[in-house]
DNA sequence: ACCCGTGTTCGCTG
DNA sequence: TCAGCGAACACGGG
């Protein structure tokens, strides 16, 4: 489900859920091994048992859970890849949520489970607190909603590209956290083509896109009132601007019609009336 | 049955 | 060397 919002939702929820805790047990569901690879599951069980949880953070799509052992501090990424979710149950006699794959036996006698149908996922232990080495995180840029966005940065890494400003800004260096969804809303919103390369922006326009992705989280973050965020699909209704809404009229010019179109293989929705070449 | 997908990585090509 | 593309990953839902 996730793109930065649904991350930071997950990151909240888990801080409120499991900081200052002790790990009693770490459980891999059979199948589940690929999470962790290339480290074997084996050796993350037996690191973080006993482990207390200190504090959880995002980065970008990233979470990063800090712990300590033995007064050594200790640091668990998760990234939840397209379909992963963190979930708790106060009672580890509950049953497990369907596709748990991971279980987080705590020492008040909850569990956490991590649930992911289609194992995209990942997971990976870090030792020390040398978090920002690991490369994955080093490569990110700095995150747009707890740091704000460098329009300095966000200009010059634009101007150096000529991919379609859509597809550009799916590249994690750029704003980590902005996925498939965002990208097209922050189109949306700035009234940019998706289409645009990305060196042909103006000034005015970069700053409005910038604007534009902030204004786009925010939407999904104060939407759902710290609740469990329901996505698109199963019981929840599309707050989205333009995404999932091929077909219907632009709420914005109310000429246009939506329309999707594929970009480096994603899909891209936009309006082809308000979003033009030029301005 | 068939197609699609909120993410990332890998291999191929030009 | 590198930007760009498509496939692969694995499974549920429309």
């Amino acid at each position: 489900m996730p793109e930065l919002p649904e991350v930071e939702f997950a990151a909240r929820y888990l801080r409120r859920w499991a900081c200052g805790r002790q790990i009693e047990a770490f459980e891999v569901g059979p199948g589940a091994q690929r999470l962790f690879r290339p480290m074997p599951a084996s050796l993350l069980v037996c690191e973080l048992t006993g482990a207390r949880i200190d504090d959880v953070v995002r980065m970008g799509k990233h979470l990063l859970i800090t712990l300590s052992k033995g007064g050594a501090p200790l640091g668990l990424l998760s990234h939840l890849g397209m379909t992963g979710k963190w979930g708790g149950v106060h009672d580890s006699r509950e049953g497990a949520p369907s596709h748990s794959r991971v279980q987080v036996y705590l020492d008040d006698g909850s569990v956490l489970h991590y649930c992911d149908p289609r194992l995209f996922g990942r997971f990976r232990l870090v030792p020390g607190a040398r978090f920002l080495e690991v490369p994955d995180i080093a490569s990110l840029g700095p995150d747009p909603w707890a740091q704000g966005i460098d329009l300095e940065r966000f200009g010059a890494l634009l101007g150096r590209s000529r991919l379609p400003v859509k597809v550009k800004l799916l590249d994690q260096r750029l704003l980590p956290g902005v996925g498939n969804i965002h990208a097209s809303e922050a189109c949306f919103r700035a009234r940019i083509d998706p289409r645009r390369p990305s060196d042909s922006l103006s000034a005015t326009e970069r700053r409005r896109l910038a604007k534009s992705v902030i204004a786009s989280f925010r939407a999904v973050l104060e939407g759902e009132k710290g609740q469990e965020i329901v996505y698109l699909g199963e019981g929840g209704q599309n707050r989205f601007l333009v995404y999932g809404r091929e077909g219907e009229s632009c709420r914005r010019c109310r000429r246009g019609t939506l329309r999707k179109m594929v970009q480096a293989g994603r899909s891209t929705y936009f309006c082809p009336q308000c979003q033009r070449s030029r301005s």
